[in-house]
RNA sequence: GACCCCAUCGUCUAGCGGUUAGGACACCGCCCUUUCACGGCGGUAACACGGGUUCGAUUCCCGUUGGGGUCGCCA
């Protein structure tokens, strides 16, 4: 089915600019571009912008935007999103609606076999009158005999009385003319199929192979659609999701590695993914398991990548990284890496690295900063006298042995005192990266405070 | 209404006639520990139902139920 190193395998995405994209189309177009990729084929673009005032180039951008941002690019396709620009690949237009005279020619040669007729000013294709049987990659053979409905009426529209020809038609000429030899797609297309086989016997070709792919559902079983949490990429990018992470978790919603690999890089999950592999049944998108997965990428992200994606979070809570040297940005990050799951946790978490003046938490502060702590922090901040984390923790613990008290019980207000709460990264750590300047201004502000 | 696809823990899944039905997320304990998080150990939890076929069905066949999809001069 899928002999790796295969070039002649031609597989395309065909997006309708609706003005998001749908985490159902992501992975459908992951799907394809792993297919491509792992076979060493072409991996096609197609922008299906037919008809409504809705195709607008904003709309366009947002696909492109979304692709780019998980990393499947395009060997063929649009170069922007001007339908009127340039494109690669030498089956172009790639958008529809710069293709009109294909379409027009494919339904003249239809209706001059009679394959086709005119009827009030709309051209209607002849559909086959009997079931159609197809050999689906990933259903098997189905059979479908026709709906009560078109056995009444078969035959279809192709090209409406407006002369703008429809999605069937405009489908099937496009990957007819662009070579496709694998379609995989959204199981709500697999009865549409039998159209586009019937069309492509009476152009005289024969059809790519077809792969319905299951749809994705909310977590209660319900179609996935717009306005649901995380159907839309929108949110992870947003977000400052690792996309990497947004692709990982994506193939395994309906294709198994088959052993128990979880978190696997990129290149990995290419050499790894088929067709055969991809099941039949419908999954549920588990938001809590996408942020694990983030996770998961999130703590392995190089220092700078984790600055960039930290950047846009840090810009709305109001702080501008600018501002700062970008090694203390990554020193104090690093410190915050592996403690938050999304990258939108880390200003709350690690603010304080960026305030000239702590704000402290009434509650952290209340149960901290109070006289009865005030002689044991005055101790310890005499004892400091390296800064660095295995210094500083050196100092606290023999601290803690000479006043008789557990580690804890210095950590915690010494906590308070550099950042204003109960929670955070390593202390040891944050001091180091805060500096000696730093840290004493803060210790002694908790001091003053601690006086009662 | 007709037609099509599908059915293992709450979720994602492994399984392809004989298994203590495995893993991951989530959840619950315990341990580790400077908070949080991580990590380690352990635990709760599934073959939708009914008929067949078979020495033997989670696994093969049929039906039921349930979920999803399609029947446009939308894509």
């Amino acid at each position: 089915m899928s002999e790796p190193g295969n070039p002649a395998v031609r597989v395309r995405f065909a997006p309708s600019p609706t003005g998001y994209l749908h985490i159902g189309g992501a992975r459908t177009a992951l799907f394809n571009w792993l297919y491509a990729r792992h076979t060493g084929g072409t991996f096609i673009l197609r922008i299906e912008d037919t008809d409504e005032a809705r195709n607008s180039q904003e709309a366009i951008a947002v696909i492109l935007d979304g692709l780019r941002w998980l990393g499947l690019d395009w060997d063929e396709g649009p170069v922007n999103s001007d339908p009127a620009g340039p494109s690669q690949g030498a089956c172009g237009p790639y958008f529809q609606s710069q293709r009109g005279v294909r379409y027009r020619q494919h339904a003249d040669a239809l209706l001059a076999k009679d394959a086709a007729y005119e009827k009030d000013g709309a051209v209607w294709f002849r559909m086959e009158r009997a079931a159609i049987t197809l050999h689906d990659l990933v259903c098997g053979e189905v059979t479908r005999e026709l709906t009560d409905r078109e056995a009444a009426s078969p035959d279809f529209v192709i090209i409406r009385s407006d002369g703008k020809p429809v999605f069937h038609f405009v489908n099937v000429v496009d990957d007819l003319e662009m070579g496709i030899t694998h379609v995989l797609r959204g199981e709500d297309h697999l009865s549409n199929t039998f159209k586009h086989v019937a069309l492509f016997r009476a152009l005289g070709a024969s059809p790519p192979q077809y792969g319905h792919i299951p749809l994705i559902l909310n977590m209660d079983g319900s179609k996935m659609s717009k306005r649901d949490t995380g159907a839309s990429l929108s949110t992870y990018m947003q977000d400052g999701f690792v996309p990497e992470a947004v692709v990982n978790y994506l193939c395994l919603l309906g294709w198994s590695p088959k052993d128990d690999s979880q978190v696997m890089p990129v290149a990995e999950i290419i050499s790894r993914f088929d067709v055969p592999q991809i099941l039949r049944a419908n999954a549920r998108f588990d938001f809590e398991k996408m942020q694990w997965m983030n996770y998961e990428h999130l703590r392995r992200l190089p220092a700078a990548r984790l600055r960039e994606l930290a950047a846009p979070q840090f810009r709305k809570a109001g702080v501008d990284f600018a501002a700062f040297a970008p090694g203390y940005v990554e020193a104090a990050l690093l410190t915050a890496q592996e403690k938050v799951r999304q990258v939108t946790g880390l200003p709350a978490f690690c603010d304080f690295y960026f305030v000239d003046e702590v704000s402290y938490e009434p509650e952290a502060a209340a149960a901290a900063l109070v006289p009865k702590n005030r002689p044991a922090m005055e101790t310890l901040r005499a004892a400091l006298t390296a800064f660095d984390a295995a210094g500083l923790e050196a100092a606290l613990k023999a601290t803690a042995v000479q006043l008789g008290v557990k580690p804890r019980d210095l950590v915690q207000p010494v906590r308070v005192a550099c950042t204003g709460k109960m929670v955070g990264p390593s202390l040891y750590h944050l001091m180091e990266v805060l500096g000696r300047d730093r840290t004493l201004r803060r210790l002694d502000r908790a001091l003053e405070r601690m006086k009662e």
